[in-house]
DNA sequence: TATTTATGTAATCAGTCCTATTACGGTTTG
DNA sequence: CAAACCGTAATAGGACTGATTACATAAATA
């Protein structure tokens, strides 16, 4: 699987936005972090808009900013906004409904996965981009 | 991204073989339930063999075994012996080191969904593949 | 022993998804 | 008006999945 690497680098461009404290940054300066190309980090920031996580200026001397203090922002919603598909991917080809396993098996089975993601999100839910942050400065201070 | 599918599979296979009690399970008639191709179910059976899950008897009137009680399988061994890859991506390409940011986002956020992946095994850790076959029966009773 | 039935594995192919890149129209500042 | 920047579409290269075919090997059986 060429499995997205989407979460992650949305939460670098949020930190990269974090700390510069509302000023706007360009796309391009992102990318120069990140380390893709800028149309690569529009496309994202496009995604965090629209989930209410940033907003951008247009124009000269416009870019990116937060929407919210990084207190507010878990690390589960810029999952969300990323709009991963779920981590267990359902069979491409639909069972054999006339025989007993084919019929109940992927229900029965989706029950534990359901849980299992939740409790992959709850732990999302439970840290915050400013925790990220804070730990961006701290290994930068141990350094 | 084209998410694997072989979990999911996987545990159909092995409950398919559950439902046998030790007698010898042909490939052709698992993918006959599963509805994909019997090469297919081979080489999912070759990794579930190379996790100690089932064992093959080679030869006519030979197939797949279950190698273990179901009530010794956990959902997580399965999940292990499928080989997926991380949950969470990391960035194809190295942040740029000379930044603050660059250099130390990554392992911050390491942290967290490393623990968030450590909540997922552990419910699947929690499921044993004779849960699936119970509710498996159970269905069938309800319908 | 010859035949039949099955596994194990390799090779190939089409389809899908991801990221990078280019391009261009629209917007804001100066 | 010119410059800087965003938003979005289109395209291309790479990577991974699953389906299929093929074939050597192993075990049961007549």
């Amino acid at each position: 699987m060429a499995a997205s690497t989407r979460f992650c680098v949305a939460v670098h461009i949020l930190a990269s936005l974090a700390l510069q404290r509302g000023k706007p940054v360009a796309s391009e300066e992102i990318a120069a972090s990140v380390g893709t190309n800028p149309a690569v980090v529009r496309r994202l920031l496009s995604d965090l808009a629209s989930a209410g996580l940033t907003q951008s200026q247009l124009g000269k001397g416009g870019g990116a900013m937060l929407a919210k203090a990084p207190k507010k922002i878990s690390l589960l919603e810029i999952y969300r906004a990323m709009d991963e598909p779920a981590i267990v991917a359902p069979p491409r080809s639909m069972p054999n409904q006339t025989c007993l396993v084919g019929r109940n098996v992927q229900p029965a089975l989706r029950r534990v996965t359901e849980a299992a993601e939740a409790a992959f999100f709850a732990t999302l839910a439970g840290a915050s981009l400013k925790q990220i942050v804070k730990d961006i400065k701290a290994d930068s201070m141990a350094a």
